[in-house]
Order: C-alpha cells, then structure tokens, then sequence
DNA sequence: CGTGTGTTTGAGATTTCTCAATTTTAGTGG
DNA sequence: CCACTAAAATTGAGAAATCTCAAACACACG
C-alpha cells in the first residue's frame, strides 16, 4: 500500500535519492478516511500535525471575524496539508473533506527531523513552499485585479493542470466535487455570481457541464480570458542542492 | 558596517547561533543603492540572486496580461527579497524601490549553500516563508471577502506593526512612502477609491494625516474595522530544532 | 416519496470603478 | 529663491460589476 502514496509533490525540481521516499513513506501515520465535510482540523488550534492527502479533496480556508470564509486552496492528492500554521502558535487554517478523502497524519516532530535529517528534503520543501507562495501570489492579483470571468478560468485551467499533474496526463474533463458557493470562497465572489459566470462559460462554448463534470472545451480563448500566467518550475537546482550539499 | 544589518526576521521563532548570523553577513554582497522607483529585479529574469533589504521600502509586484499590476508586498529593512521565484525558471515579481533604498545582493548558490549548511538557517527560513504565506492568505481573505475601508485599516495595522518589530517600539505614527495608486495595486482597489476611503478613516478619527505622514488616532476601532486576525508566531520549536537536530 | 442541499433565475441595491476636471505637492532648472 | 512642470491627491458624476434577497427548481438520499 505505501508505495501507491502520491509522492510526485516532491519530486517537482529536485529528485529525491531512494533512502528519503523511504523516509518520506514512514514519516505518517497510518492512512484515516475522512467522510465529505470531516473537519480534519480546525483554526485556533494548536499545531502539532501536518497531513499528506493521499485520496479526494480536501479545502483549506480562513475565517474571517465577520463570518466570511476564504477558501485559501483546494487540495489534491498528494498535497501536504495545513503547513502553513507551522510557523504560528495557533492553527490559521481549517481542513475540511470536500470530498470522501483519506489522509496520512504526519507529527510535526515526524516532519522536522526529516526536515533536519535528509538536505534534499529540507531542499525539495523550500521550494514546494515557494510554489505555494507563488500560487498565491498569482490569485491575489487575480482575486484583485481581473473580473469574475478570469477567475473562475484561472481555477478551471489550474485545477486541469494540477489533475494532470497527478494522473499523469493532459486533463480536458474531470468532475469538479465542490458547491459553486466553495468556488466563490475561493475566488471571492458569490455562490450566485460563480453560476452566472458558469452560464456565461457554457453558452460561449468555453467550457460543457453536465453534473458537476466539467469539460474544457476551448483551452487556447480561456487561457486568454483568464489572464494566467505560465509559471514554470526550475531546472537547475545545483545552487541548492550541489556535490558540496552531498558532503 | 556590517553589524548593522537588520536581521530581525531571521530571528523570530528561532535564536541563530553566532556562527550562522557571522554568516548570514558575510552572504550578500557589498550593499547597492537605489534611488526611488529604482528596478531591482525585473519579472521574467532568470532568478540568480535574491537580495536583503539593509534600508528603505521596496516593492514586489506581479503584472497581469492585462497590464494591470498586484503589489504582492511592501518591504521593510530586514525583509529578503524576490526569494518566491527561486522555485521558477522565470522570476515571478518584479522588485521596484519605493524610496530610496539599500539592498545587498546575495547569489543564489551563497544562499543554497548556507541553506545547507546550517540547519538552524534552514529551519528559520522554513518559518519565515511558512510566515509570509500565512499572510498572503490573509491578504487574499482581505480583498476576496471584506470592503475597502476594511483593507486599508488592516494595511495601516500590518505596516505599524512591523515597523514597531523593526525599531522595538510601539509605532502609532509613521511615514507612508507610497502612493494612493500603489495602495490600490496592493489592496485590490482604484487610487480614486483609497483616496475616498482615507477620507472616511479621517472624517471617523480613525485616522489622522499630514502629507505622507500618518497616524492611528484609535487602534481598537481600526482593529475591529479591519477584521484582521492576531497571528502568534511558535513559541516551541523544538520539534524543529531540537537536541536531535544540534547532532 | 419527502427533505435538504445545491442550483438557477429575477429584480433591485451597493460598492467600486471610470472618466474628467481641479487642486495640491514635489521636483527641477535657472 | 522663484517659476515651471510633472506627479499625486482630490472631488464630482455617472457607469459597471457584483451583491443581496427571494423564489423556484432539481436532484440526491434516506
């Protein structure tokens, strides 16, 4: 069973030597299954646990004082979830099944003594972090600077991307298992708005929808509607990762 | 000249031995002056190097197809720059002085190799950047789920906090070198609606100003006006720099 | 089959934007 | 020190995007 665990997160720009997979795979606990809607962890608490999805989705979010919610990302398999909070006393996140999921419970003692131990680990992190950090980057100007339309190509293209990524191939339709009113706490609109947008995606002939099945249908106009940037990850990591880190 | 460096950041969850600090100084180049709107680094370069910040304001920022911008962050001395796209081919940010400012450079591979080096230099940098995650989320929760005013008063509270962090005091009053427009790219907003919303800030007392100065005439009413969250950094981080880790 | 969650649609309200003009401030050269 | 100019701030008026509220509908699930 363990060497089914999606691991190609960190094998991004930096290829791991076999000794750390190892590392990696025993690093979390035993698999949990999470049943739609399980809150995995909540804000406020303390962290001591990061997690690895390794089946379904599962939604990041922050609440805010008035109620609101920002969904922060929606997490695929293989995603390391709720690292954010490491650097804080209390959790910021809430980690909520959006789906049926499973997840590996990693113990943040379990996670810094790699992180200490294996140099391409602590390697392979600093850079998955800072893609994260870009991702952000990247909705921010989105969520600030371009309309409704932009953004929800933006997420349908990532979310794509992201699939292929994990499958291993280009993705043009998969099911989408999130409520349009989640959508829009991503992308801060309205679950209102977001089904507008949807229409409007669907009688352009951008996108098909039957349940919550979604086809892209031409790739090149919303690449072009959504105003996404290519971000392409690093080649050459020798300045990281170089013979003298081996020593 | 040396011992001056502001290396605050580097030392907020974790105390650095002497040796790592000695060396932090000794991995940027020579300081470089910039004079105000002065670009450092452009986006779409390769990433070679990343750069400390000894003096004044700088600002990172993102363009759009559009042509319209995101400020992703204004920075204060202490803060390290452009450290997101070293996980890219292409740099993701543009760096553009806000005043005139002092940075040194450091090249990526002196940086990869103290990374590697040390582990305490690794493990406050996993924190640092886990940090500045942690407050790209509430950004985006900011211009995704709450109403202008609500931005510029959190902006306001942000800046005077790491100001205070920066000179060890409590500031209630300080220069804001920057432009409604800049404002606006950072917080998802029109110049023309920042000056509204500063207007409202002082018609309320929130807020008083005199040219580019500015001061917090009533913190507890801003703090509940922006719906900001308190983030308290780790205290313990023993599961990341332990006895363990000191081998 | 009900019940509840999620979707869809309409109509009107609100926030924020756009455009344009005016005033103020900061910077420059003489 | 002054005059001149460009950049930034300010204000008004109308337009646009998005939201709110409310109702109808569809579908999944027990």
């Amino acid at each position: 069973m363990l060497h089914t665990l999606p691991l190609h997160r960190f094998n991004e720009s930096i290829v791991l030597p076999a000794a750390d997979i190892e590392r990696i795979q025993t690093m979390g606990e035993p698999p949990m299954r999470l049943a739609r809607h399980a809150v995995l962890r909540r804000e406020g608490e303390s962290p001591r646990y990061i997690y690895l999805l390794l089946d379904g989705w599962v939604a990041s979010s922050v609440l805010l004082p008035g109620g609101d919610r920002q969904i922060t990302k929606f997490h695929l398999p293989g995603d390391l979830l709720g690292t954010p909070s490491m650097c804080l006393e209390r959790t910021a996140d809430t980690l909520t099944a959006l789906t049926a999921a499973s997840v590996s419970r990693v113990p943040l003692a379990a996670f810094g003594d790699l992180f200490q131990r294996s140099p391409h680990f602590a390697a392979a992190m600093l850079l998955s972090i800072q893609r994260e950090r870009v991702a952000l980057m990247d909705r921010l100007a989105a969520v600030g600077r371009t309309p409704a339309l932009a953004r929800v190509a933006a997420l349908l293209l990532d979310l794509a991307e992201r699939l292929g990524a994990l499958g291993g191939g280009e993705v043009s339709e998969f099911e989408l298992p999130v409520t349009q009113e989640q959508i829009g706490d991503h992308l801060g609109l309205t679950a209102v708005h977001v089904n507008r947008i949807f229409r409007q995606l669907v009688e352009t002939g951008l996108v098909a929808r039957h349940r919550q099945r979604v086809t892209l249908l031409d790739r090149a106009r919303l690449k072009s509607v959504s105003g996404r940037q290519e971000r392409v990850p690093v080649q050459d990591v020798s300045w990281l990762v170089g013979a003298r880190a081996e020593a």
